[in-house]
RNA sequence: GCUGGUGUAGCUCAGUUGGUAGAGCAGCUGAUUCGUAAUCAGCAGGUCGCCGGUUCGAGUCCGGCCACCAGCUCCA
């Protein structure tokens, strides 16, 4: 029998033998490692015994399937762990996810930061005891019975819930029993490090309807030393949190007085319009035609788009002379009216409207998160109406407008094309035509997309532009949505080439998301550190002595003359640390001023992370800024 | 909204088994006038998230709210 194993070259095999005894004839210090074995592709335990013919590649830690594998094999231990210490606990499920597992559980005893520890070293003495995995396969009848036996509900209820033909295994460790598809690796041994996170409650199949669980988030690694540069690491996104940032820097400010409603403190404000002014330079470029719509209006106009119907939980409504209005949770109707105010001819196709919309959702208390959730925001939106004939080129000519804007900023981004949800409104027809456009666009653009089925809106299929910040967490930001449903609710209607009244189709858009939640991106990508063109202070000027502040009020007058923005550090202090608050505000450019800079007109130039740049004068200093502030580069 | 946790000076935190609040930094004042990541000294700053309860006495115990944090659900 011949067994092919990528990557390790070739070995002769007796039949039967088991994928980990071929792999340790090939190199014992890998089957070490091994942590799940590819046969012909699918992912298996490194115990398979492979058939004459099968394709074996053997994956490590390094690998996603082998990480996945670990960390899943990590959950059962842990579960194992638990099992011993609180007999009582039922077990949900414990999947691996991407840095770690978990496992949620209903248990009588409510789990707290202390039991982690407790269980953490009932879990090191199941490693220690180095417990193979051992899978079964069994029939449906024997495996409800045994895990009904254990009154395992949850379990019961995920086998009556397989497909008849579905063959169901079960994983074994020592004592503990589970109902797993698996794999999982050789043995508990393996797992060398491990740490459990921390607590949060989940609902039974992620359903609000269903009973709440105990869920435990863990990590593991096959070494300690990756453990400690994990958490090392998680230290280090902690200090680019932007709810920390914007603090520190005065970039905003939440208070309980308002709460989800952000504060725009003076230096946020400035990032936002420095942001804003490049949108609007972008959006003409691109042929966008700016409009502003009312922040309230009718109730009959919600009911026409359907909000009314279908978003009002989110809607803040007031009664004005006794009669409903809702503040704008969406720009979109208000667009259409405008769009409704004339007849539109198919030559002006497409229209595209474009609005800094500040829109209020009554968000759930638990949802909100800094910059990143909350209940005002301000959308650059756009609205584009169009014939259906022209929807493929409009998405194709959108994404390059994303693409322009995110490589500004270095955001690299994942599509996402969401496709239709059980609640929607429109024909199947419809909804394939427009996911058929979406995937048509991207695809033309030789962009890769993932699918997430029945995650689009109610109207319409999306597609959504995730943002990868610089520690690797995804934002959704940017969002293409097609709309066949409000210009029909509406009566939209234009005259096409042949003299026909014809319903536009509508296109939702907007790159940054909101403005709230793109300066919490860039704050964390940046951290804090943003390029001259967008820093709220782009100069710090700092004295030696007091003999220097009123030349340095003059270099700041020059500066701001020549569009700088500009600080004086002026207080009685050490130069050294001026500086050092200097740099502790991230600024980019400092300027330093003594008796030598003020009799040569000019100022030793200092940057952010280059450190002393050396004397020079200050018109050389405005020209060096101005270049810089104008190429809009990232440092 | 749900589950768990947290809530002391502008910030970061200390505050033993309940006896009436402390440090560093920031701020202010004074001295110092200094050359590239913290000069020294002094001063000031808190109804300990809010409301109620237990107690002779509550930052410490109990209850209810509020906000925040981690998740779930939801989402730009």
């Amino acid at each position: 029998m011949r067994i092919e194993i990528k990557g390790y070259g070739q070995v002769e095999a007796g039949e039967g033998l088991p994928a980990i005894a071929i792999l340790k004839e090939t190199d014992k210090d890998f089957a070490k490692k091994a942590c799940v074995v590819l046969v012909n592709g699918q992912a298996k335990d490194v115990s398979v015994l492979p058939q004459e013919g099968d394709t074996l590649e053997f994956l490590t830690f390094d690998d996603e399937a082998g990480a996945h594998t670990f960390h899943h094999s990590t959950a059962h231990i842990m579960a194992q762990a638990i099992q011993h210490l609180f007999p009582e606990t039922k077990f949900g499920i414990g999947p691996a996810i991407k840095d770690g597992f978990y496992y949620d559980v209903d248990s009588p005893h409510v789990f707290t930061e202390a039991d982690l520890a407790a269980i953490e070293k009932e879990m090191t003495r199941i490693v220690k005891q180095n417990l193979p995995f051992r899978r079964e396969e069994l029939p449906r009848q024997e495996a409800l019975a045994l895990f009904g036996e254990k009154e395992e509900i949850y379990k019961v209820e995920l086998i009556n819930d397989l497909p008849e033909d579905a063959v169901i295994s079960v994983y074994r460790q020592g004592d503990y029993l589970d109902l797993c598809a698996g794999p999982h690796l050789p043995s508990t041994a393996q797992v060398k490090a491990f740490k459990l996170m921390s607590l949060a409650g989940a609902y039974w199949r992620g359903s609000e309807k269903n009973k709440m669980l105990q869920r435990i988030y863990g990590v593991s690694f096959p070494s300690k030393e990756q453990l400690a540069d994990h958490l090392y690491k998680l230290e280090e996104a902690k200090k680019r949190d932007h709810r920390k940032l914007g603090k520190e820097l005065g970039l905003f400010a939440f208070r309980d007085e308002a709460p989800g409603f952000p504060f725009y403190l003076n230096n946020g404000m400035t990032l936002r319009n420095t942001l804003i002014e490049y949108w609007r330079q972008v959006h003409k470029k691109w042929d966008y035609l700016e409009i502003m719509t009312p922040q309230i209006m009718r109730r009959t106009l919600w009911e026409t788009s359907g909000h009314w119907e279908h978003y009002k939980d989110n809607m803040y409504t007031t009664l004005i002379d006794g009669e409903d209005f809702a503040i704008k949770p969406m720009n979109c109707p208000g667009s259409i009216l405008v769009y409704d105010l004339e007849p539109h001819s198919y030559r002006e196709l497409p229209l595209r409207y474009s609005e800094l919309g500040t829109v209020h959702r009554h968000e759930l208390s638990g949802a909100l998160h800094g910059m990143f959730r909350v209940r005002c925001f301000t959308q650059d939106d756009a609205h584009i109406l169009l014939a259906k004939e022209q929807i493929k080129d409009e998405v194709m000519r959108i994404t390059q407008l994303f693409d322009e804007v995110y490589s500004l900023f270095g955001l690299s981004y994942t599509i996402v094309l969401s496709t239709m949800p059980e609640d929607h409104i429109g024909t199947e027809a419809d909804w394939e035509v427009a996911t058929n456009a979406l995937a048509d666009a991207i695809a033309s653009l030789g962009k890769q997309y993932t699918i997430n089925p029945g995650d689009g809106a109610f109207y319409g299929p999306k597609l959504d532009f995730h943002i990868e910040d610089s520690l690797g967490r995804t934002w959704q930001c940017g969002t293409i949505q097609l709309d066949y449903q409000l210009p029909g609710r509406f009566n939209l209607d234009f005259i096409n080439s042949k003299g026909e009244k014809e319903c536009p189709v509508m296109i939702h858009r907007v790159v940054f998301g909101s403005i709230e939640r793109f300066i919490g991106v860039i704050t964390e990508h940046f951290a804090g550190a943003f390029p001259l063109w967008l820093a709220p202070v782009q100069v710090k000027i700092t004295t030696i002595t007091d003999r220097q502040n009123e030349y340095a009020h003059q270099v700041a007058k020059k500066l701001e003359e020549a569009g700088i923005r500009v600080e004086v550090d002026d207080r009685n202090e050490k130069i050294g640390y001026k500086l050092r608050a200097a740099q502790a505000e991230k600024v980019p450019y400092m300027l330093v001023l003594g008796d030598k800079e003020q009799e040569a007109q000019g100022a030793a130039l200092r940057k952010r992370r280059e450190g002393d740049l050396g004397f020079m004068t200050l018109d050389d200093i405005i020209r060096r800024l101005q270049e810089e502030i104008a190429s809009k580069c990232n440092d």
